[in-house]
DNA sequence: GGTTCTCTGCCGC
DNA sequence: GCGGCAGAGAACC
């Protein structure tokens, strides 16, 4: 079977996911696939960058988003998105929406996100906690634009202006930025896809002072073929240096692009290699 | 708490 | 490239 009928194939299966009341067997996938349960699962994760397990698992949280968002109860959300019992659900629903299921089906209200803007080697810092752990961690020239782009990013929810304990952790996560050598120990809150987070969790094993190139992480989460949803997930990291998307540069050693600038790409990799 | 399903390393064709 | 086994672990009831 050549490559194209591959993609063909797996592409075939992730819509019968989609569609699916409830997440297929991996027999069945294999029947429908007409090849061996085995030799599928390898396919589908070589392919995709995670196993049909978990693409119908991330499909699944999907659906029950939408479903709080157009303010299905959050009972039947739950149910019609292919969950067998809440308890079920329940076990894993912050996790899934990051926050309680209630409040995220009132658009976040509630939720309280502090944040405050700070300078440092690379200019302007913003850093926002949500109540998981820090949420953003931003670099740019324009104080303001950050403070933008978080309102963005969490239009539904609270923001307050930091205060005087929350410019400690600025001042702590500053202190990381100028010395990363030194590790960040704070609670992360993260939220991304099941690939995005594979591929975040991949990044933070990169010891400081080190590179890695897109192939490498896309063959460290086990999916070799995955190399632009790799570029693309690191693109999508919004917790500057403590996921360290900056330490991974192309294949010929290029800095290629970054986030906030290539410029503090390079800064950073500069300060970390001395 | 037992059973069934998923996942992966290893090997054979 | 593809199939299969074994064993560990997770999901499910």
């Amino acid at each position: 079977m050549n490559q194209r009928l591959h993609l063909a194939t797996i592409t075939d299966l992730c819509r019968f996911i989609e569609e699916a009341e409830q997440a297929p067997s991996l027999d069945e996938l294999a029947a429908r696939a007409g090849i061996s349960a085995y030799h599928l699962h390898r396919l589908f994760k070589r392919i995709t960058g995670v196993t049909p397990k978990a693409y119908a698992k991330a499909h699944r949280t999907e659906r029950v988003r939408s479903g709080l968002h157009k303010n299905q109860a959050v009972t039947e959300a739950i149910y019609s998105a292919g969950f067998n019992s809440s308890s079920r659900y329940y076990e894993e629903a912050k996790q899934l929406l990051g926050m309680p299921t209630r409040q995220f089906r009132n658009k976040g209200k509630g939720s309280l996100i502090h944040f405050a803007v700070g300078q440092c080697s690379l200019g302007a810092i913003l850093v926002a906690r949500s109540e998981l752990g820090i949420c953003a961690i931003s670099l740019g020239d324009e104080p303001n634009d950050l403070v933008i782009e978080l309102q963005k990013n969490f239009a539904q929810a609270t923001l307050i202006g930091g205060d005087s304990d929350f410019e400690q952790l600025v001042a702590k996560v500053i202190g990381f930025i100028e010395a990363p050598q030194l590790g960040l120990d704070l609670p992360l809150d993260i939220r991304g896809t099941a690939f995005q987070q594979r591929v975040w969790q991949a990044l933070q094993k990169i010891p400081c002072g080190q590179t890695c190139s897109y192939t490498e992480i896309a063959e460290l989460i086990g999916a070799p073929k995955a190399v632009r949803a790799v570029a693309g997930a690191c693109a999508a990291n919004v917790l500057a240096v403590a996921i360290p998307c900056h330490r991974v540069v192309r294949n010929d050693g290029n800095l290629s692009g970054y986030r906030w600038g290539v410029e503090r790409k390079r800064a950073l990799l500069d300060a970390e290699s001395s």
